[in-house]
DNA sequence: CTGTTAGCGCATTCAC
DNA sequence: GTGAATGCGCTAACAG
């Protein structure tokens, strides 16, 4: 009967008396990432299902435009706050804008210390990545590492770490920084890589675009991938396997790192703060494919979702035969 | 002053006395799906730029998902909505549920008639991908069609067209329908198009997902592309450059869809609806590059925005001698 | 031009 | 149990 008189609650006057607008702010650095979006997909996902919706910002990595948008958000009575913060690593203006105003946030990929976070353990990212190629024989191993956020920094400290761990140490020149997004950026940092550090062997991009850049600048200086140059990218990018050489990647579960963000934002929203651990670091997973295996006995793990044959060998332009 | 109190107005307060929320509701089928995430950035752009933020809803393609949406949208009083809509193509639920509730609103991607809407010419981005075939030498040109939405349609109806006009016809089988998104329903397409069509020398993809499971299964049946295969999609994915074969593309300008959208639902708000054309269509253009380049003299087409040399071979896996 | 007041549409309270 | 009054925080209209 309600609903056959068509009648329309209006929800602002509603949320003007209880103080609850049902809404979630979520501040992402970049929409056309395919980090972000499949993070917002997940945010969305939970917070749906629990009657909310999101009111979505893109900040351009700009940390002023991520404080109006906060701003913005909070005079808008969102109930909570995502945000993937834009601020550079120890700088004090997120803190301020948001921790002081009283409203419940949760950080999500770009740490912050002392602030409710969730994220991949980007330590172990860099780790990971780096033990990976040392086990495939690789010994003299390059970083594409990314700006200066928090993601960047771990995955740098991960693979110095790994290194270190087996008796390895860089080489001058053999890290060089590309930004996140683009593979513009990682082609032309891998450029300056073949140019600083002629003797690597393989490189640890920080993201799968960036790899996917350094995958063109390898092939284009006449390299082959795996056997000259060995390749691993971080993000599960969804077209990480179609490329011209399948990409080994790290995944870092981005849809439950918005899932985990917006459970925990939740809890906070309701009162249930006494979930302890408000720091949650998902495990990432290494996905190996052949830009990394040059061993044969690495080679059945590729592919497995499909049913296409597992015998697939390297996929190279045709001009690189004249430099070997 | 105003700053150093850090006052707060309550919006919400405000909306309600104001009738205006200053924001616009989106809704759309996926948010993974790169078009999408462009569409929603180009209105982020111009929505932010004139004060508004996006309430953003992902329904899955789900039609009654849509309905609930848009009615909490309606309910939280949007300023406007911005809706591909997940309703088959001659259903009449859209109507029902968005032009009698008299927000303003406009239609993106997918086209439903009398209604405001911004999206591809999508009859004409079917005739410039399969008159581009021919006119590379293909002649018996198959297609991998979407599912029951009018951009699959309109790039059938021009499929269909650019044949005609070229004097060929459409053989048996040679249609077959695949989901737009995954990559996994154009390999199984492709699949099935290799046993039912197998004279095939060319495919038209309805999307660049489609297209690049499509490239998976061409290149596991053993035939090479372009030279045994010519292949087209649509959307200009960002990744389509760096695939096994570099892939021919429509490009149907996603940001621009999602700026003008925008911009025409700011007008209908604002009451300057004399914009006569509520109909945007863009025009779309052809990207060439390797998947469908069978002739020498359009090689000179490919990557021009980067400095890479401009030679490169048809990107192979190596399983693939054995059956040629 | 500044200060006061009514009321936006609801939920919550109280009286009944 | 049902029904009328109060006020959420703001803007607009009004009075001084």
């Amino acid at each position: 009967m309600v609903r056959e008189m068509n009648y329309r609650p209006n929800l602002v006057a509603r949320s003007l008396v209880t103080r609850k607008t049902n809404v979630l702010g979520v501040v992402v650095p970049d929409l056309s990432r395919s980090f972000f979006t499949e993070v917002t997909k997940g945010i969305d996902h939970v917070a749906s299902a629990s009657g909310y919706n999101i009111l979505l910002c893109n900040t351009g990595e700009d940390p002023d435009r991520e404080d109006d948008q906060v701003r913005t958000l909070v005079s808008k009575q969102v109930d909570g706050l995502i945000l993937a913060s834009a601020h550079p690593q120890g700088s004090t203006g997120l803190r301020d804008e948001i921790a002081n105003c009283g409203i419940p946030f949760v950080l999500v990929d770009r740490f912050f210390p002392d602030l409710p976070f969730v994220g991949g353990d980007d330590v172990q990212i860099g780790r990971l990545a780096t033990e990976h190629l040392i086990q495939q024989g690789y010994r003299n191993i390059a970083h594409l590492r990314g700006p200066n956020v928090s993601t960047a920094i771990g995955r740098l400290e991960g693979y110095l770490k790994a290194l270190n761990d087996h008796g390895l140490r860089p080489r001058k020149g053999c890290i060089v920084e590309a930004s996140y997004h683009g593979e513009a950026s990682g082609f032309k940092a891998m450029r300056k890589l073949l140019r600083l550090s002629p003797g690597a062997d393989a490189v640890f991009a920080a993201s799968d675009p960036i790899a996917i850049g350094a995958l063109e600048a390898i092939i284009e200086a006449g390299l082959r991938v795996p056997e000259d140059m060995g390749l691993v990218g971080v993000g599960n990018h969804r077209y990480g396997e179609y490329l011209r050489v399948p990409l080994t990647t790290v995944d870092q579960n981005r849809l439950e790192i918005g899932k985990q963000a917006a459970s925990l934002l939740l809890e906070l929203i309701e009162g249930k703060s006494d979930r302890s651990p408000r720091l949650t670091l998902l495990k990432p997973k290494l996905i190996p494919r052949e830009s990394s295996l040059r061993l044969q006995n690495a080679r059945k793990s590729q592919r497995p979702q499909t049913s296409k044959p597992p015998t697939r060998g390297a996929c190279r332009s045709s001009a690189l035969g004249r430099s070997l």
